[in-house]
DNA sequence: GGCATTCTTGACCATATGGTCAAAGACGGG
DNA sequence: CCCGTCTTTGACCATATGGTCAAGAATGCC
């Protein structure tokens, strides 16, 4: 008997399982990250992953299942980048890195970061568990790194928890406001995310005061 | 004969027409904002303005003027700080003071940036002639006024409109992510934009290398 | 105080949407 | 090639939602 998918993704049993899950996963990503959770609905989902509604409900059995389902895989993804900001390497070269990685990160997945957009916006509800958890703790110990980066005096001081929301803020500007910034920088402009990288680069390390 | 509302708001003819079309527009931002287009109910915008939805249609035609209305009365609001970038003062001062009039308008505003936030997180069609004309305008003519400091060496050299836009998302990103700003704060924290504007300053200014 | 105009809303409509169900169709081990 | 299991979907249901309408309630000018 069939326990009609109400686990997530990798634990398909069968291979029809995997790879429609797999498809549908895909495809609600996209819808919920245009749309936000409430405004998506199933049958936009489901024909975007090429089957019919009922065979959605086939595999996730509801529609905030399946909205989980999107989130949960994507969360990983979406912490890897300050994971690797590594405690033995130079301070310096570490926050470049991690501004790097994340300005990538926009580019390639861009959907993944308007789902988490939308879902803040709306107050985080549904992710408010791994805020609070995961995401918190992973903060406040890389958060620690900076720390005892300043107090070695290859930092200057700042706060690194804002440090941190700053990097988050200036590099997914670029993947969740999009449409602004290419409205305001014009069409014909190459890829945003080239110029933003030398920027930001030179702002975070360099800040605006003449020398 | 009554030409039923379709003039935005300042245009109420009556007392009353001029009272309940503010009414309705503080319920619509405050529902819009948190709900996105799609996902706001007439019921809900109603409700919130203490009305009946067929008196909120007696006011605006459809939902789509409505929610055009409130994006409307906001644009202006929006583009004042950047209005204010005076290309006599001084220039580390001014960028200074423009963080803080952006941040103070997170703290006093959150609902315009929300609704702002979800509007351009949808590709933004609704406002898209606004950010190709107005705002656009004003971006370039403020560049111009960054770009002549940096010659004058007054300021370390920087593209100065992906500077504008880390402004933006740097100040911005402590209201639309306020859920976020406070899972990983905690709540014991005091206001987060207290600790923003201390940090924002230093880093545009100052950078993160020490000296 | 009476009347035209402006406001307000209960009842209603068509459509959209999350979800159910039963029956048909594809798969795969024996 | 047969049969039990897994997939798939058309038809359907209850509810929500944008919007209409006609009639009643205020309002304000004379």
């Amino acid at each position: 008997m069939g326990e009609t998918g109400s686990a997530a993704e990798g634990r398909g049993r069968t291979r029809i399982q995997r790879l429609n899950q797999a498809r549908l996963l895909d495809a609600a990503l996209k819808v919920f990250s245009q749309e936000g959770f409430r405004a998506a609905t199933l049958d936009q989902i489901a024909a975007e992953a090429g089957m019919s509604k009922p065979n959605l409900l086939y595999y996730f059995a509801s529609k905030e299942e399946i909205y989980r389902a999107v989130l949960d895989r994507t969360l990983d993804l979406w912490l890897e980048p300050l994971r690797g900001l590594d405690p033995q390497g130079d301070p310096v070269e570490e926050i470049r890195a991690y501004i790097r990685r994340k300005l990538e990160m926009s580019r390639d997945n861009p959907q993944e970061s308007r789902l988490y957009a939308n879902e803040i916006l709306r107050g985080g509800a549904v992710i408010m568990a791994e805020m609070t958890g995961p995401l918190r703790a992973l903060v406040m110990q890389k958060a620690a790194v900076i720390r005892r980066w300043i107090a070695a005096g290859r930092l200057a001081p700042h706060d690194p928890v804002h440090l941190i929301f700053a990097i988050w803020a200036t590099t997914q500007h670029y993947a969740d406001f999009d449409a602004q910034i290419r409205a305001v920088l014009g069409e014909d402009a190459g890829d945003p995310i080239e110029g933003a990288e030398r920027f930001l680069q030179q702002l975070f390390i360099e800040g605006l005061r003449p020398r």
